[in-house]
RNA sequence: GGCGCUUUAGCUCAGCUGGUUAGAGCACCGGAAUCAUAAUCCGGGUGUCCGGGGUUCGAGUCCCUGAAGCGCCA
């Protein structure tokens, strides 16, 4: 079976886990399912990055381990995940042996292939407030002309320290040939021709440990530096599949490596640089998406606005918010997440039109027919061209599952959603049962319900519990635990003359204003 | 400061290599229908396609220029 090895970066468990996270994760989440459907031999991996000097200091600010802290937002994750319909297939923990390894391992391979040197590392350091500052945060800052501590404004000063570095410079024209030779390879297209552009202007070599902190991985061999934070961290994507135990895990290359815009030039150039250092493949694709503001305003500690994950559990099904943050933003741009816009959208798209025309269509099925599917009568062009539409919809939405766009998928099935409810009028089915035409009628309800099966399943990955819902009532039994398959449940036609349906159920009640 | 992107209906956006009356969803107004979660279906837009110049038989679509917003880098 083809494999199929979709990644969530892992965070950063010196935050909580917020709508973003959510939002990568869930992204992840739906390609995963969509892959089993078809019938792929899927690997979705997420997990934390626990090590580095912001965890121990908080660590010690408490006064426990890091290990410690680490474990209570871990725990925060995994029971997060579940909740949210996340069928991850492993967490990855930086702190664990099976990850060290792998780091280790990683390590010798790009020193093996003498692409790491020692050399010393220029700093800022704050005496007073015991802080180092990286020149990039003194730039964010608006300190870097003073050279002053962004937290107490007091002078820093400038120091070195002993670090090793990898040279990321070696790979630049390899790199630059690769994102050429693989269009593909980052999207949004707009985030490659940022990370080419960056590229081009030249790359330095990058400092790849640290001697000012402990929680990490040691170097081999030299135990008093740390594996600083992209060796560690990006390293989760093979150590997670098995490696070094595997040289090359039967999964890698990884098919997409979901990840948030900040994150994305560690992505797109440091990673592939050490993959081509050690001789592995490179990643398939890399896709950055956009943020979440919240009311029309940036999420922020300070604000107090950002949005947690149980908060919005508690108000709405796991499913709805799945759908919303899939449906309301192209995935890659940024996006307003407003409770009028939830609303609005879960009213219009999922009440109004999936959800009623299940209701009208087994209604009408269970008045007319007592929910029975009854032998069908000559097609028309009306059902012709439903059933083309259907089958339109599933390969579209093939393509572009391939090429991430999330929102396009659920317009598209939209699409076929609105078809089913005007073939409804136009073939009235309450006056067919009025004057006695009973083929015509089984034919018209057959067409409904087999419509809004494959509806069904291809809006699965997105909302698996309402989709189960929905099936079950087709079905009339109990779909949940059931893999369904595309080549299994993805064809016209498959509900057999006889068939029972269930009764109505309303699967999207309406919000109420 | 450098490079790049965006600016199209009230809102969010689609319009590939220039070519008939510029489109979708939502919102809004009117009508039809009654199977349904008062849901659905049909009809309804005189939009300076950001401004200004240009190329062309012809530009929302190409070139120059200005404005506003945004991204990456410095």
């Amino acid at each position: 079976m083809e494999s199929y090895y979709v990644t969530t970066p892992i965070y950063y468990v010196n935050d909580e886990p917020h709508l973003g996270h959510m939002y990568t994760t869930i992204a992840a989440d739906v390609l995963a399912r969509y892959q089993r459907m078809s019938s792929r031999d899927v690997f979705f991996l997420t997990g934390v990055d626990e090590h580095g000097q912001k965890v121990e200091q908080a660590a010690e600010a408490r006064g426990i381990e890091p290990i410690e802290l680490a474990d209570k937002v871990v725990a925060r994750y995994k029971s997060l995940w579940p909740e949210l319909g996340v069928s991850n297939d492993d967490f990855i923990r930086t702190s664990s042996d099976r990850h060290k390894a792998g780091v280790q391992a990683m390590w010798r391979r790009l020193e093996n292939a003498g692409t790491i040197y020692k050399d010393f590392y220029e700093d800022w350091y704050c005496v007073p407030c015991e802080t180092y500052w990286p020149e990039t945060q003194l730039k964010d800052a608006d300190c870097w002309d003073a050279k002053q501590c962004p937290d107490c404004k007091r002078d820093v000063e400038k120091i070195q320290e002993e670090s090793y570095f990898f040279r990321l410079s070696a790979f630049q024209d390899q790199l630059i040939e690769h994102i050429h030779a693989n269009p593909d390879f980052i999207a949004p297209v707009s985030r490659r021709n940022e990370v080419l552009s960056f590229v081009e202007s030249g790359l330095r070599d990058l400092s790849v440990s640290r001697t000012t902190f402990s929680w990490g991985v040691p170097v081999p061999g030299d135990e008093k530096h740390v594996i600083y934070v992209w060796i560690d961290a990006l390293t989760n994507y093979l150590s997670g599949l098995g490696f070094p135990e595997h040289d090359l895990p039967k999964q890698w290359p990884a098919d997409v490596h979901l990840i948030g815009k900040d994150i994305l030039r560690f992505h797109a150039i440091y990673w592939p640089c050490m993959l081509m250092a050690a001789g592995m493949p490179l990643p398939k694709r890399i896709y950055a998406h956009g943020w979440w503001t919240v009311e029309g305003e940036k999420m922020s500690k300070s604000k107090g606005n950002a949005l947690r994950p149980a908060d919005l559990l508690a108000e709405y099904d796991a499913d709805v918010l799945r759908y919303f943050l899939l449906r309301e933003v192209p995935f890659g741009q940024d996006g307003d997440f407003s409770f009028s816009a939830l609303k609005q959208r879960y009213n219009s798209e999922l009440a109004n039109d999936v959800g009623n025309l299940l209701n009208r269509s087994l209604s009408m099925l269970t008045k007319y027919n007592g929910g029975v599917l009854a032998e069908l009568g000559e097609e028309t062009d009306m059902d012709r061209a439903l059933i083309a539409d259907v089958e339109a919809m599933q390969r579209d939405v093939a393509e572009l599952m391939d090429k991430q766009a999330f929102h396009l998928v659920l317009e598209r099935i939209n699409v076929v959603v609105r078809h089913g409810n005007r073939y409804v009028e136009d073939n009235a089915p309450w006056a067919l049962a009025k004057t006695g035409d009973t083929a015509r009628l089984n034919t018209v309800l057959y067409h409904l319900v087999e419509t809004l099966r494959l509806v069904a399943v291809q809006l699965s990955p997105f909302m698996p519990e309402k989709m189960n819902q929905m099936l079950s009532q087709i079905y009339s039994e109990d779909v949940s635990g059931t893999d369904l398959s595309f080549i299994e449940h993805g064809g016209w036609g498959l509900l057999k003359v006889g068939h029972q349906c269930a009764k109505a159920q309303p699967v999207f009640p309406r919000m109420d204003a």
